[in-house]
DNA sequence: CTTAGTAGTGTTATAGTATAACATTACGTG
DNA sequence: CACGTAATGTTATACTATAACACTACTAAG
């Protein structure tokens, strides 16, 4: 990201990716949950929950919180989408996840969001965890700053 | 911390710690400060902002949100407590930060929490951001599991 | 094909978290 | 003392999330 991209084809991996996680854990992409994800695949910037009501509301979908909220669950356990905490906002997941982790650089600046999969993180992490006799079983590291792209402006 | 400890001590630290700090950035620790970093010092678990308010109002202080966030804002200003943003909650800071970063161990099960002040981890992750063109300003490292003491049971 | 169980959704209400905006008071300095 | 700024008081409201219960849709066993 932060370079230009054919959008179209990130969500259309994101859909095809879900579809196929659906299978695997034998579960559904109903309706709602589907366009939830397409909409949050919108962009690389998180997107909070009320905004994702207005969206669908706007639509002929139904438009209350609980509603949503529920798409949201669903999506985070199957590691479809994750929760920016510090945004209270959601975002699209297209990394592999062997474990419970997650890794965002967040752009202060265009809010665009990249997520890492760098493997040396986790390691520097569970080993220091470890020295404190302390077993990891969910990892958050959320770094803000300013992206390549808003640097040069 | 996740061994006994004299935490009258650890209080007394924090207290003192604030004061030097207020001297040095010139600015108050004034009486519901104060009272706010004591209360949160009152153990290593994180504490939320309603409940700050609660015990606040049944001392003869003022008990309306503002106060309370605005006690709370001061004190993560000045790097006095930290937010635990997966838990919306508070937590006191007796740690020396030369950059804006917090990163803990949050045991899921007794609920306490350990800042870490690893340079490794610090290291690491400027130099991922860095192959990514980033300029990191502010890190946040959230690590739930379980701790040392809580695993033996 | 029916039926019984479970997963998913609809609906209402409310809990929990945080801030805007403006009034008032306290403090520190010239 | 007077003035400006920092801090607090106060009211109202915005924003985020879930509980609880009703209803519908799907699925698999008989």
């Amino acid at each position: 990201m932060w370079q230009r991209h054919q959008h179209s084809q990130c969500i259309k991996e994101a859909l095809s990716k879900a579809e196929q996680i659906c299978i695997d854990h034998q579960c559904r992409l109903t309706p709602i949950r589907k366009k939830v994800l397409e909409l949050i695949w919108k962009s690389h910037k998180p997107i909070k929950a009320y905004d994702l009501l207005a969206q669908l509301s706007s639509e002929d979908f139904i438009e209350k919180p609980p509603t949503v909220y529920r798409a949201l669950e669903f999506l985070i356990d199957n590691n479809l989408i994750h929760r920016i905490e510090s945004q209270n906002a959601y975002i699209g997941c297209n990394t592999d996840h062997e474990t419970l982790d997650s890794k965002f650089l967040i752009c202060d600046q265009c809010n665009e969001v990249e997520e890492l999969s760098e493997p040396k993180i986790n390691k520097t992490l569970s080993e220091i965890s470890k020295k404190q006799g302390f077993t990891p079983s969910l990892v958050n590291v959320e770094i803000h700053g300013t992206c390549s792209q808003c640097a040069q402006h």
